[in-house]
DNA sequence: GTCTATAGGATGATAGAC
DNA sequence: GTCTATCATCCTATAGAC
């Protein structure tokens, strides 16, 4: 039998989820174009063709990137729908929706991304297809109406701008920016946002 | 005296705002690092090492651009609020924000850009200034509390989200999507919108 | 004031070894 | 399964003519 290589090697399966995570990471915080296979090889402790050869362009990279984000979202939701809890639907959510945006995954921020590329002509219809989506849960799903639904992306959004935007480095400066971050995350402590 | 070019010329001043404006236009379709100064140069009619010439950098093009933006968001409001109108000024400030959302300057696009590259060590912080400076506005001089200032960002980030998604494009075959645009419209025509 | 030509530096993707 | 080497492309920015 042939004795194991020196250089670490992992199924393809568990290389993949290391490679993606990685992906959301930087993804979320440089945005599709301004993230390079290399900056993700990189993350991921790989060599940047190897990136490549997993998934063919660095397209198709972020679209599985973006299907997983979505997926992971509702997930998320649907856990939080089944539970039961004392307060409101609408406040479970945002919390459980908030406690997304702040972690370090970057989940929300690659969304976010998206969200802004209608233009494109492979990334459009998906990310349009995944908002829709995730307006077709609240309603079907959670049982809000369409003006609840639309307040609860509404916040959504503003929660994705403020992340992506680091307005945490305020908070320590600005007394302003530290009553709105309050007023957009009001169960978040200012400990959990990064860095 | 020398006799005029054959090529047409201006005055400097015209052809910067010539290029600020295509240049606002391409930012806002593609973002800031989607976006190459040649295609700024396209849009404007000049070429590309011109475009360069005139701001030293794309990335001084693009904070030119931000700087403008806001300031015409900033005009816009306070040409608003200097109105007298019936209705209260929450919803005329809302009006006025999504007729600047579906117009085909780019404006709001380009902010909204500009947000999510937080990271960005030159972009970031006129980013971070420039949204606190609209929340200033709506609390110094729109009187409005800091949760209404809130809501109000909220639903002015979902604007610029469905206007970048591109969420148009689904008005005919999405019944969905077009409660949700309806939602977040209240008074923007179908027709309005770009495309 | 504006252009053409081009240098110089990434970066996505391929070829092929191990 | 994973790497090294490398190609080809694109893009910002500079040089210099008109």
């Amino acid at each position: 039998m042939s004795s194991p290589a020196v250089i670490p090697r992992m199924k393809s399966e568990d290389r993949r989820e290391l490679v993606l995570t990685a992906a959301t990471a930087v993804f979320g915080q440089n945005g599709y174009v301004g993230t390079t296979t290399d900056q993700v090889a990189k993350a991921a402790g790989v060599s940047q063709p190897y990136v490549v050869r997993m998934f063919g362009t660095k397209q198709a990279l972020f679209l599985e990137v973006l299907e997983r984000a979505l997926a992971a979202l509702l997930a998320t939701f649907r856990s939080e729908l089944a539970r039961s809890g004392t307060e409101p639907l609408k406040v479970r959510l945002g919390t459980a929706y908030a406690a997304l945006s702040v972690d370090q995954t970057g989940l929300l921020l690659c969304l976010m991304h998206a969200f802004v590329l209608g233009g494109d002509r492979e990334i459009g219809p998906v990310a349009r297809r995944g908002f829709l989506e995730v307006n077709d849960f609240l309603i079907d799903e959670a049982g809000f109406t369409q003006d609840e639904a639309t307040q609860f992306l509404a916040y959504g959004m503003l929660m994705n701008t403020l992340v992506g935007i680091h307005m945490q480095n305020e908070l320590g400066s600005n007394p302003r920016a530290q009553e709105l971050m309050f007023c957009a995350f009001p169960d978040t402590p200012e400990t959990d946002f990064p860095k």
